[in-house]
DNA sequence: GCCAACTAAAATATCGATATTTTTGATTTT
DNA sequence: AAAATCAAAAATATCGATATTTTAGTTGGC
């Protein structure tokens, strides 16, 4: 249910149209697992739920398309993106090479700026995480967001809007995926300890090394992943809901 | 005008919904520079022109916003998205990366048919164009797209449906800019023998080869519109019409 | 001349009704 | 038992009216 406190709820309007708030709702939902891959998106109910028209929701859903979190399909509405092991490893893949290619980029060119914009994210994320990385007890909403503050400083610098785009994306589609991991345990992983190397390094300007450790950081979520949800791709997705095949 | 002919037109239907339909008009005349980058898109006028409600022109620009082609703005409208030298500069470095590891993706994958639908794709691009490249007089978007279906050809075997999006995406950007220099002409350059030496570097199995003319290829484009567009960007877009700041 | 305030016109965003399509379940045919 | 047909229910897509916001132009004060 969309209140009309939210349209202008916190510090600033949190959406001008109601449009973009159920935009904002569903993306969370979404990204949160709350609405699970494959998962129809009926219109009717989204209607009623969020105490908005029709309409208003089928444009929030058109642009989630963008995101890549929502597919349409004429005459029969709209789904939840699916996500399977092949995708994880598609997602891993290209995103190891998108952030790879902006972390070289920002390296380049960043600035003291830039450098300290690291540290912050860097220190900030930090307090909301155990020594191993591990986010804090009932934390983990904060914690994503600052470990995509870090993730965003690193790349900052950055002069590629279409290679932030993309790798923004993919950012997104892979917390997908990073959700499940943390929610059961991250193993003997040290999170923390990865960050912290990814930013000395790239703090060092050694473009090298920050390409393999963040390359390694990404990979480590997918393996991470795959050990958790080894029983098989049922856990990534809902029951398949009359859902559509993936899209191009 | 969306003429109901046109939901049914041609071997299949075009398009199942009017929504569809609009997209697909608006894309086109975007893609082909009918509509301006930065021009504004007054949803009223579009209503009026393609005869349909303001529902249903909103949902379509809802949809180009996927395809980047389009940025909204909340109780604003929409606006074509915008272009410029930096940008081009950054579509074709962004492009040359994903084609680049497209292609190399799909010829290490490649297997017979694969390479038949290349030189099949070739064939036809060939009949359309003269012996350096150039479009036939008159058959400026058939050339344009059977090049598509040369270039999907190229990678129809990459694996990776991530990098093919974005590089599908980033494929149209470029086509923006295209236009401008093949409307102008091409100079001296052989479009043709640079296709074909591409071709040639991929059936051979070439990988480094073939990377490195296509990256050569999509710069020499950036070049080209570069040289015809020198007078400055105002040749790249519309008159500015209260166009927002390029999204992020 | 510049800026703030105000108003009317223009445009955007949203609604709920309804036309259209799909889905579901029952029945009939093979 | 499986496949085809049909009708009703459910859902999607679209419309036009209207509430809301923005834009453009005018006026007045400094």
């Amino acid at each position: 249910m969309i209140k009309e406190s939210t349209l202008r709820a916190g510090d600033e309007p949190a959406s001008k149209t109601r449009i973009h708030a159920v935009y904002l709702q569903l993306r969370r939902d979404i990204l949160h697992g709350k609405l699970l891959p494959g998962a129809r998106l009926p219109v009717e109910h989204l209607r009623a739920e969020y105490g908005v028209s029709a309409g208003t929701v089928r444009e929030a859903l058109s642009l989630l398309v963008a995101d890549a979190l929502v597919t349409p399909e004429g005459q029969r509405g709209f789904w939840v993106a699916q996500a399977s092991e092949d995708d994880l490893i598609d997602v891993t893949n290209t995103r190891m090479q998108l952030e790879s290619a902006g972390l070289r980029q920002a390296i380049e060119r960043g600035d003291d700026a830039w450098e300290a914009g690291i540290v912050a994210a860097f220190h900030r994320l930090s307090l909301v995480e155990d020594k191993t990385g591990r986010p804090l007890e009932g934390r983990l909403d904060e914690w994503e967001l600052r470990n995509q503050d870090f993730h965003d400083a690193l790349i900052a610098a950055c002069p590629s809007r279409w290679t932030k785009r993309f790798r923004s994306i993919l950012y997104h589609q892979h917390e997908r995926y990073r959700r499940i991991s943390l929610s059961q345990g991250a193993g003997d992983r040290n999170v923390h300890a990865e960050h912290e190397a990814i930013m000395a390094a790239t703090l060092k300007r050694d473009a090298d090394l920050a390409c393999r450790l963040i390359e390694q950081h990404i990979a480590a979520t997918r393996d991470l992943v795959f050990r958790v949800g080894v029983n098989g791709s049922a856990d990534l997705a809902a029951p398949s809901a009359g859902a559509p095949a993936k899209s191009s």
